[in-house]
DNA sequence: AAGGACAGATAACCTAGGTTAAGTGATGGC
DNA sequence: GCCATCACTTAACCTAGGTTATCTGTCCTT
């Protein structure tokens, strides 16, 4: 094989968590396939697929969601640039959700069965694989908060703030202007609203300062404020890998906070 | 040591999933601590206390929430008896959601530097620990469904049923009258509902033959309408143990369907 | 036995957000 | 260049569920 490490995109993903040791990168680099090229609006897989795999998204953006009987839609994530999509299908034969590329993108996919290898040969990356499961979790239960238990402006700000960090992955970035490819309906769908009212509360926020609308995009103009009507922290995504092995040297948690 | 494997909280737990062999036995058996008596409405543990060990439930049922500012509660899990507590907050140095006792409850304790142990030692158990925290995210997932798209009726209703189906962990019990021990007010904060509706669909439910309202209890006495009334698809808490390292002979599929 | 705390019940009234419908661009296929 | 589609906008109206308040019963506590 040609590629080099730095192509690939799950030990990209990985080493924006902690350092992954030469053995531990050859080890990823043999197990992944791609990158591949798709286009948005394209069908990752469909409630009821089989499921045998999963993604890393190199780049582009993509959504997962759950068809209802009465054809509305909920949105159960946004995944973004350096995200592993699928990860909490593992324990179903089937997969429980569908995924749809909300633009064009860059996957590499990954066998399920593969993992074996990675729990085999690496307590590094089973702890993290872990890691990055459990924190998918935290993303989900404050999702759940944020839909029990805040108001259409509450939510609607959380949910936009909460994406600036993830695409920050440090406060630098909240300060700045953020442009999303989230349209109204995803938006709706993903808070439990009607794309009626997302759409006044976006017109509020604009009339406020906090951002512009466009086409099919969403520019966060002043973060800062959008994380005050949300009353947004952001402990919930501030992970830290755990004990460390004895048998590996090094230090996993200086660029984490 | 003078327990037994049979006595082991975890280990009922993973058998219920899987056979575990007599290694993976003694493993899990020597680095559990209990089991432990807790009375009702003890704290386990508070948002922002130390996170270093997980729980698991012998006896007795218990709830995590998030306390929000405004003085109102957002219910993020009920355990049941046979649930592991924590297994979530493995990615963060400090808890991020409180948990509290619903009765009086037995549980045994878990070191968390322990699970290097498990994963340096036992392909079985890392799988399981994996499926187990997948499967729970699956559970996460539904509840996002259920409050984002679902009525208080069909909220009410399919939260009732998955605890049926998660208390029976076959279709057998669901036949059968469920006494659950949930207040009103627990069944709102789950739910991102009010008491005062809860209450009134409570009473439309008893009206219509389909449970019992209790003092601190809920009996459940038609699941399958229940089940109607919610659209209810156990699919989600359908999980398999997927493939086996080739190095163990035994087969882990056999009894779940 | 009194008092307090709490689960539950119920009624009157209110509002956040849903529903329906009728627009206006912009984009893209042919 | 035309037509269809789709994101977005806006307005009029409606309802599921929230709010507030009062009342009951039960269980602890002392």
């Amino acid at each position: 094989m040609s590629e080099q490490p730095a192509d690939s995109c799950i030990i990209k993903h990985f080493q924006s968590y902690t350092n992954i040791d030469d053995k531990d990168q050859q080890l990823l680099l043999s197990l992944e396939k791609g990158p591949q090229e798709w286009s948005k609006n394209a069908i990752l897989w469909q409630q009821g697929d089989k499921s045998d795999s999963f993604f890393t998204l190199n780049k582009g953006w993509a959504c997962s969601f759950r068809d209802m009987e009465d054809g509305s839609r909920q949105v159960l994530d946004v995944f973004v640039p350096g995200d592993i999509i699928g990860l909490r299908e593992f324990a179903f034969q089937t997969r429980i959700t569908s995924v749809v590329l909300l633009t064009d993108a860059v996957l590499c996919s990954f066998p399920r069965q593969h993992l074996d290898s990675i729990f085999a040969s690496s307590l590094t990356l089973c702890n993290l694989m872990f890691m990055i499961i459990a924190r998918d979790q935290a993303i989900l239960l404050e999702r759940l908060v944020n839909l029990g238990r805040r108001t259409a402006r509450e939510k609607l700000a959380h949910f936009l703030v909460e994406l600036a960090h993830r695409l920050g992955r440090t406060n630098a970035l909240v300060e700045k202007h953020l442009s999303l490819p989230l349209t109204q309906n995803i938006l709706a769908d993903a808070l439990g609203l009607t794309s009626v009212h997302i759409n006044r509360t976006l017109q509020d926020f604009r009339q406020e300062g906090l951002l512009n609308t466009g086409n099919c995009h969403l520019e966060l103009l002043n973060i800062k404020g959008l994380a005050e009507v949300a009353g947004f922290d952001a402990f919930y995504l501030e992970t830290s890998v755990f004990s460390q092995p004895a048998k590996s040297g090094c230090s996993m948690q200086e660029e984490l906070s």
